[in-house]
DNA sequence: GTCTATACTGGGATAGAC
DNA sequence: GTCTATCCCAGTATAGAC
């Protein structure tokens, strides 16, 4: 359904030439919205195949499978997380600049790709961790429980369990969007994606987990 | 399939009568089981059938849907809850001690009562809330946003917007049950849910709750 | 590479005997 | 009240034309 000028090396192209490449990126991003909204189990292919208007056998002949779709997608999203992570240079700040930085620049990235965070929930209730435990090297709790070590080693922060303050650090930080669709009907005249809001999470966040570490 | 000696009013009884209340009763804790493994959508009825050792076409004669018994296994879960929180005694403790209390009382909860939890998650995450909203009236986050705001007249806590941190606090506590299947990949010998790591959560997530909040 | 049409299966719901 | 048998739709996956 993608059509571009020219075809890979830039020769002998017709005027309108289908591009395995592009689809396949746009059937990676309709699926990545239906498996945020639905999970593996939920999602369908139909949906999916809606959304890039290309069919649903297209979507088999470039992936095989709605389970072999779903890794994609589950191992782009990781790589693309870890690499926002990677550009933040957190190792060139001390620890508690470093820890306020990744906060802020952690729910930017959550609520800019809205999609990809669910998919983890999902993963994690639905399919019991199986796929999530293919790509745990790309996690971010390594990146938080560094800093949290470096921060008790440089006397910012105090004396805490690594492991389970990233735990609760990430719980402060995305619990808004995992029970947004709930706690939405007890502040009715609140939108929860809204600038206001959003901005009332965040600043609240990064408060409370700065005072939970520090000394 | 649920038999007693005697019958409701303990009269003429034959030696196996069928008890209607019991098998309800029994059908909702298999529900509630299935419910928070799977959520609405991936419950299979056939499953909740197999684990009360009654048929299928049981569950409809005394719930009518799938859909129905579900609403049965929310409200159920949500007066329990909101009775376990009325039973704290909260308003007869200052703010600081009524917080701290509630978190140790509440996570206890939520670890003995394994099944309640996962329910809320799957429904914000699948249902989007839609049957949440009709019992929002007995959530947690009135006791929580309550103390909160007594803690702040009487000085024990800093300012602070009494809903959002009253999902931080949310989050610190049960991020740890909702990602838990994700993370487990990233602690490979321990056991998330075995006494020692429930003490590191429940003692973590205190402390760094206590001071998040604290003047 | 892209489509239409269809085979096959899982699972919610119901009929009807006892 | 409880069972067995079955209807029927939704949804994954594939065959085969173009």
């Amino acid at each position: 359904m993608v059509r571009k000028a020219h075809g890979k090396h830039g020769l002998k192209s017709p005027a309108l030439v289908r591009d395995a490449e592009a689809t396949r990126a746009h059937i990676l991003d309709a699926a990545e919205e239906e498996f945020a909204a639905n999970g593996l189990a939920g999602a369908r292919t139909e949906a999916i195949a809606a959304k890039t208007k290309v069919t649903k056998a297209m979507i088999y002949y470039y992936f095989e499978s709605k389970e072999k779709l779903y890794l994609s997608v589950l191992e782009r999203a990781f790589v693309q997380r870890f690499q926002m992570a990677q550009a933040m240079k957190l190792e060139s700040l001390p620890a508690d600049q470093a820890l306020e930085r990744f906060i802020r620049e952690f729910l930017d990235y959550t609520v800019k790709h809205r999609h990809q965070f669910p998919i983890f929930i999902h993963e994690a209730m639905q399919n019991k961790g199986k796929y999530y435990s293919k790509l745990g090297a790309l996690s971010l709790y390594g990146v938080v429980m560094g800093i949290l070590e470096r921060g008790m080693a440089e006397g910012f922060f105090r004396r805490l369990d690594p492991f389970h303050t990233a735990v609760h650090i990430f719980g402060s930080c995305v619990f808004y969007f995992v029970s947004r669709e709930n706690i939405k009907s007890l502040v009715p005249n609140k939108n929860l994606l809204g600038p206001q809001m959003l901005k009332g999470h965040i600043d609240g966040a990064v408060e409370f987990i700065m005072r939970g570490v520090r000394k």
